[in-house]
This record gives structure tokens, C-alpha cells and sequence, in this order.
DNA sequence: TTCTCAGATGATAATTATTATCGTCCGGTA
DNA sequence: TACCGGACGATAATAATTATCATCTGAGAA
């Protein structure tokens, strides 16, 4: 299992891609295109190190001093809402603690966040060769599986807070 | 590669005999015995779902209803300090958003809290076929890598939050 | 182009989670 | 049993996010 860690000089070529259609992306998802939102994605895709709310609004007040931090964070749940970004911190509303010390990875329900211990024989095990980010001494690694439980999927409702739809997709990790 | 949800079964005695030798192990890190910090930990090694100071405050209520929730909190992250816990969330203070929709997974500083890309060729495609959690119906995963960015190594200073030490041991996982 | 309006924004208040402060209390040791 | 440093409870302060609401604007209709 080959680690690297992602080169920065393709990045420049997606973002332009990206921004490319995102107007059209924007319309087809029924949103109008404003020049907030276009300065906030613009934003996301420069950086390269997953930027904070306040981050971005710093960033985007270099040309746009007017725009207002509560406007931000708004617009980058909207983001993650139509699938222009994610969220990489799913659970960062409140500290989850953890009694088991014994190695092993974490199922959580995206609907009433429960979280669930999982084993996965041979992971760590193949990861623990694999591991080493150039810039970075490793420590350690989780996994965390994105997923609806049976109870949410039955009730309709929303046990949990907004961010269900942010962060997670369809497909494999996210 | 098998998956499986960790039985609870086993929680019981696990629980037991951690709190056998608890006492030991705080007087070990050089921190007083309270009936709080047993309380506190006797009612984390209870709960199968990993839960917030909150709910730890209200479960040990039920028997000590004096206890103050900065105290459940504190001790949390003691606990954490010494090894007798861990947070499952490292990242819960603030959100953090990608612009990079590419299948990717992540390195985290636990000091400076920088983020960056990494691809692990081979990861999706073994865990793709073996994620199959009882109970729950997965969307996605991903691979967080705890480490030390070079930056936070060489200057001794922390420019992060204070939970470097929380959540992430030496051992392989955490 | 001008008109119209649902929805977006900015300013700000409110809420939530967490941490800091400080006076009092108590576990551990002599 | 008396002492002391750290722990606790109560509460204030801080930080991040979300809600409210008056105003503004993108984008389709005329
Ligand atoms: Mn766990
Ligand atoms: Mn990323
Ligand atoms: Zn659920
Ligand atoms: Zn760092």
C-alpha cells in the first residue's frame, strides 16, 4: 500500500477546472451565482491546508472587504450541500470521548452521529508498513466509516444536527 | 480484509478490569483519587457510544448529583492526559472544509492542526469490498493519520489548541 | 432594458461548547 | 489529626456557529 502525499502543482490546474463550471454547477442546483459565492469557492480552491470559516472570510475580504463572516459560514454548508466541497471535520461540533483503549476504528451515523466500535483485521496491519508522509512524523491513524444505522434509516427523521447532507457522498470516501 | 462491530458483550469485563487497577494508575501519574474521576470513568467504560461530557455529566448525576460539568470536562481530558481515555474527535473545534472532491485521505498535525492531502493507493479498493457494518448502511470512510508536521517539530513551541496530547498515543491507531 | 420577487446578504443577537477564574474543599501523607 | 497542593463547584468569559431580520440583488418575465 503506496503513501504519498498530494502534490500542490495540480492544483492550480483543478481549481481551474473547477471554477470553470461552477456557475452552471451553481444554476443546475437552482442556486443563483453571486459574487460572494464564486470569491468563497475561488477561495476554498486556492488553499491548500482544509481553511477554517474565518480563514476563508480573511482570504476573501482581500477583494471583497465587505463580505460578512456569518455569509461564509452559510455558504460553505450551501457548498457541501450541492457537492463543491466538504466538510473534512465530520464530528467537530462537540468532543466524543472514548473508554476503549484497545486499537480499533469508528462507524458513526451521519443522521444521529452514534458512534460504534469496528474491528478491521489486517488494516492495521497493512497501514502500519505504509505510513510515512514525507513533512510528517506519524503517530497514529483511525478510520472512520460514514454511514446511516438502521434506526435512522427507518424513522424519516433527523435525530442529529444540520450537517447530514455536508461531507459525505455516494460514493467511497466521501 | 473483515469487518466487524465490536461486541458488547465484552465490554463488561473489559470495563472491570480496567476499573480494577484504576486507582493504581492515577496515584502512578501522580493525580489524587477522587470519587468524581471514578465516577467519571466508571460511567465512560459503561457507555458503548462514545459520549460527550454532557451526557457523562448526566449519567454520573444520577448517583452524584453535586458534580459540576466543568469537572466531568476536566477530568475528561485528564484522562485523556494519562492514558485512560481518548477523544474520538481530534478536529471538533472548528470546521474545516476541502475544495478537493477527489477520493483523498488526510494527515493532521496535532499541534499546528494543518491539514494535508494524502492518497493511499489500494486503501479504497480493499476497504471498498469489506465494508459491510450490521446495523448500519455505509456511505464513505475516511483515513485520518495523526503525526507531527516538520514545522512543530523543530520549534518546540505549540501553535495549536492544548489537545496535542489527547486522543493520540504512540501506538499504532489511536 | 426595466420590473419583480424569492432568496441571498450583512449586521447583530442568541446559542452551544468549552475554558478560565477563584474561593472552598478534600485526598494523601507525615 | 493537621497540613498542603491540587481538585472541585459555581460562575464568568471566550470561541464557534447559528438564528433573526431588514435590506439588497440575481435572474427570469415583460
Ligand atoms: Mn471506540
Ligand atoms: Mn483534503
Ligand atoms: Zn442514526
Ligand atoms: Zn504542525
Amino acid at each position: 500500500m503506496e503513501l504519498k502525499v498530494v502534490n500542490d502543482s495540480r492544483r492550480a490546474a483543478y481549481a481551474r477546472g473547477r471554477m470553470a463550471d461552477f456557475a452552471a454547477r451553481c444554476r443546475a442546483a437552482g442556486l443563483p451565482v453571486t459574487p460572494q459565492r464564486a470569491a468563497i469557492i475561488e477561495a476554498l480552491l486556492r488553499a491548500t491546508d482544509h481553511p477554517r470559516a474565518e480563514t476563508i472570510c480573511a482570504e476573501v475580504r482581500r477583494r471583497h472587504p465587505h463580505v460578512s463572516l456569518a455569509t461564509v459560514h452559510r455558504t460553505l454548508e450551501t457548498l457541501c450541500r450541492i457537492g463543491e466541497a466538504r466538510k473534512v471535520t465530520t464530528l467537530h461540533d462537540s468532543a466524543r470521548y472514548d473508554g476503549n483503549l484497545k486499537p480499533h476504528h469508528h462507524v458513526v451515523c451521519v443522521r444521529c452521529r452514534r458512534i460504534r466500535d469496528v474491528e478491521i483485521a489486517g488494516l492495521d496491519t497493512a497501514l502500519g508498513g505504509a505510513i510515512r508522509a514525507p513533512g510528517f512524523k506519524p503517530l497514529g491513524w483511525s478510520l472512520e466509516i460514514q454511514a446511516v444505522c438502521d434506526n435512522c434509516a427507518n424513522s424519516g427523521e433527523r435525530a442529529g444536527r444540520s450537517s447530514e447532507t455536508s461531507g459525505v457522498g455516494k460514493t467511497p470516501h466521501n
